[in-house]
DNA sequence: GCCAACGTTGGC
DNA sequence: GCCAACGTTGGC
């Protein structure tokens, strides 16, 4: 899941505890957070500044809900938990170097905020992260 | 700040 | 339903 660390950064998500997930104004993105399971662990990227990457470790408290941001229904946010921020971040620059996680959505479709994680890619990225 | 990639809108 | 024009995202 991703983020402008100006707009919502890993530290906000920490001092917060538990974040609604709004804003998503993107079908695709949308879709992906309706598949979302309560007790689902999710990465926090941030996007859009110097050095993108993927910093944090949270989990789903709540699943899709309307949006209550959203000036049109039909949009959903989660509400996920802060679990941790990495003490070493891995870099978009690092991700696109390692051959694991080529086809990674990240790197073949950028734009996308909300994007689904292949098992075997999650526990490589879970290895590398979590030390 | 630039620009490529992608998504959305609206005329036809 | 096509497609040009426009808007947005996000890496660099």
């Amino acid at each position: 899941m991703k983020s402008e660390p100006d707009t919502f950064s890993i530290d906000d998500l920490k001092k917060k505890g538990v974040a609604g997930w709004d804003g998503v104004r993107n079908y695709q993105a949308r879709n992906n957070l309706r598949t979302m399971q309560k007790g689902d662990q999710c990465f926090f990227y941030h996007s859009s500044t110097k050095i993108p990457a993927i910093v944090g470790l949270m989990e789903v408290v709540r699943e899709a809900y309307p949006d209550s941001s959203a000036d049109k229904p039909g949009w959903v946010q989660v509400d996920v938990k802060f679990i941790k921020a990495f003490s070493t971040p891995l870099s978009l620059e690092d991700i696109k170097g390692m051959s694991a996680l080529k086809s990674m959505v990240l790197v073949k479709s950028s734009r996308l905020s909300v994007q689904p994680i292949k098992p075997e890619e999650w526990t490589f990225l879970l290895k590398k992260l979590d030390k």
